[in-house]
DNA sequence: TCTATTCTGAAACGATTATTTCAAAATAAA
DNA sequence: TTTATTTTGAAATAATCGTTTCAGAATAGA
């Protein structure tokens, strides 16, 4: 009877999601938005919402990705333990391959603290990767590929806590070698 | 000749500091400002300046808080890997007994990357802590407290780094135990 | 007390903020 | 083709943004 829409709903939250993760929450004005997205601003408000729901929808593609990503790459290996080396070490390349800031990392710490909505999502996607870096040392564990002094869960929460430790290093000294010493030190301290 | 200033500005500019803390730079409007300070806003931009110069203030206030308060409480040890072991566990206790983020690491993650005037400030202040980091491990492996397998600066900077990766994990987590488990796995693994 | 200078308070600045409104263009079914 | 419904574009909204202006209050030296 009616009219459809006639953007890919999709297609533009990538774009939104990209100026989010570029100039933050507070840093982003809908008329960024709008500009990059390239779509009207009352088919903005008509089918996604505000600046705030736009938000929540960028952050889960976001994390949708960022999971797709980590598991193709994953899927190949057979090894528990060479994962777990390959994952790391990948992740220590992105942080230095890359000046911008993670999404989820800078919302973490720019709105976090202070939506509860926000942190709940960043929350709850964080611990899917914090489950699924578990199920992997856990694998290297049972494989005894790995030590087993400590629990599975720690070790992947402490993985995990690296990479941002990594990107704030990088974020101040742009120093490559850094980052790929520490990513080697801490394979070295935790897959022995 | 004429009259004086009649606001300490040293106070004035902790005051602000507090706001920037707990709302980030984009997120502080001048009005918040105002407010908080308990000052005209005429005064504010003859005697500090605008925006941007105020938030420099503040975040230079704050580091040198931060060393003051580093620098008192390892004062009182005489062994180096326990005053190390004391400032690790000092930084464990005060991520979980705080719900703010830190001033400098949000600093990082929002306006670090795009402004180069901020990303320089807080890394030479970065720089100094790592320095003084740096000596501490070099000290204990020098009285053979501590292993000397790797470099001293590799170990302040992977030191340092876990403290933004424990601060990220609370923020989603909420779990001070998480953080209390990571911090006893750093030093049985560098301080060994 | 007078005068020169500076600080102070409040109002005003134009630009931008997020959001809404509404007439006109577009389109799917009748 | 007509009609009902929806999208779209642009303008308008009221609020807030950072910053400036300026008359008047305050004060230190003459």
């Amino acid at each position: 009877m009616a009219r459809c829409v006639e953007f890919n709903e999709v297609e533009k939250i990538e774009k939104a999601m990209n100026v989010f993760w570029e100039k933050g929450y507070a840093g982003t004005s809908m008329q960024d938005l709008v500009d990059a997205m390239q779509i009207n601003r009352s088919s903005l408000y008509n089918t996604i919402g505000d600046k705030h729901q736009l938000f929540m929808k960028c952050i889960s593609t976001y994390f949708i990705h960022a999971m797709e990503d980590l598991k193709s790459k994953v899927a190949l290996e057979t090894s528990a333990k060479q994962a777990l080396v390959n994952l790391i070490t990948d992740k220590a390349i992105g942080i230095v391959s890359c000046d911008k800031v993670c999404l989820g990392m800078k919302t973490i710490f720019e709105v976090a603290t202070e939506n509860q909505e926000v942190r709940n999502i960043l929350k709850v996607n964080n611990e899917i990767f914090l489950a699924f870096l578990t199920e992997m040392v856990q694998k290297a564990m049972d494989a005894n590929e790995i030590s087993q002094d400590e629990e599975a869960t720690l070790v992947a929460e402490y993985i995990a806590a690296s990479f941002t430790g990594w990107k704030q290093s990088y974020i101040l000294d742009r120093n490559p070698i850094r980052i790929k010493n520490m990513s080697a030190f801490l394979i070295k301290t935790i897959l022995n």
